[in-house]
DNA sequence: GCCGCACTAGCACGAGTGTGCTAGAAAGGG
DNA sequence: CCCTTTCTAGCACACTCGTGCTAGTGCGGC
């Protein structure tokens, strides 16, 4: 075999490259060139590894998803579940420089889908996967199985997190985010109580 | 003064065109020349109204917070602040054609405002008018004065239906959304009820 | 009538796009 | 050593883009 380089490592570099061009430049100034550019490497290698600019953006929308799900499982899990809760919804809002990034790109890739099914299927994919969680973080709170209660608490959570998410995004930078947390906490705990209500 | 036409009607179809173009073919497709087709017109008339891109996106930006803000002013009032509330915020959840349109439609400009300043701005000030619609809300329902916990009920139901937006969208057409209403109701009958506790 | 301006129609240019293609460089296996 | 395969580098083509510009067209006012 001759010279071979990291294949993976390069489609994740490329990748970085292109969030880096959607969150300065937004969607519309990704192209082979910028991202190219961006990541420090000419067109022809670029091609070489996404032979067209679907194959780029899918990667990189993909690649987005599969993070954040990394992310997610690998938050420790503690005795209490509102705590485990609380910690793995944070995960989802923009309160750093990296779950911002998420989030613009993101959007970016929903604006985008429109024109290009293949992100459609992937946002769809996260999407469900995402409602999954939250249904199930619904059950452990309640401790009850799952039922239309416990699936509409799960989605009441993820709409609520959706929502503090796109809040987030209009508020300044240097602006304090934790009271959106708090916000989803104090939901959790509303979860939770209904546990004990039914313990008594 | 020689042969003139109405000037807002031309810029409202040509909007509407920027809207069909969105939905369709997703925000990156929309070209002075792409627009001009859509709305019958060649590319020299519409540049005779909006004469860069720039003014062309930014003021379909423009009209459609206005209708959004219209047709949310247009809600008749009964005596129940539940019923009003209700229906206002159901206007803003992607349940109908219309709705649906303007909704993808804002995703699509929150993506492109990374590289349109313009449209930044626009975006801010109708966030800032809907959270401030969410506070006042907030206050009939319980009603109290404005302190930070109406502030925060407020943030909280603008949360939800943003939310509850997005779900919307990740779902079928022809689904009922019906669901997400009755979860609007429920956060409104909940901050309505802390109005009763306060009277007793 | 006919003048003047709002409007229509479209050409032209330079820049940027995605992608097909080819030629060279580099590195591991024989 | 050389040979094969991967990777790099870049040219070329057809196309779209925004925008500057000019020539025509038709209507309202005099």
């Amino acid at each position: 075999m001759p010279r071979t380089l990291d294949k993976q490592a390069r489609k994740a570099q490329l990748a970085e490259a292109v969030w880096d061009v959607i969150t300065d430049l937004g969607i519309a100034a990704v192209s082979v060139r910028s991202v190219a550019d961006r990541a420090g490497v000419v067109v022809g290698s670029l091609r070489h590894v996404f032979p067209t600019r679907t194959d780029l953006v899918t990667f990189s929308a993909e690649l987005m998803v599969q993070r954040v799900q990394q992310r997610l499982a690998a938050t420790e899990r503690t005795d209490d579940p509102r705590v485990d809760a609380v910690e793995q919804l944070r995960h989802l809002l923009p309160l750093t420089e990296q779950t911002r990034v998420e989030f613009e790109v993101t959007i970016a890739l929903i604006a985008e889908s429109v024109a290009e099914p293949a992100l459609t299927e992937i946002r769809d994919v996260a999407h469900a996967d995402l409602s999954r969680l939250c249904t199930e973080l619904a059950e452990r709170l309640t401790g009850r199985p799952r039922d239309e209660n416990t699936e509409r608490a799960g989605r009441r959570l993820h709409a609520l997190v959706d929502g503090l998410a796109m809040q987030l995004l209009h508020q300044a930078d240097e602006v304090d985010g934790e009271w959106a947390v708090a916000m989803v906490r104090e939901e959790v705990d509303n979860l939770y109580r209904t546990r004990e209500l039914g313990e008594h």
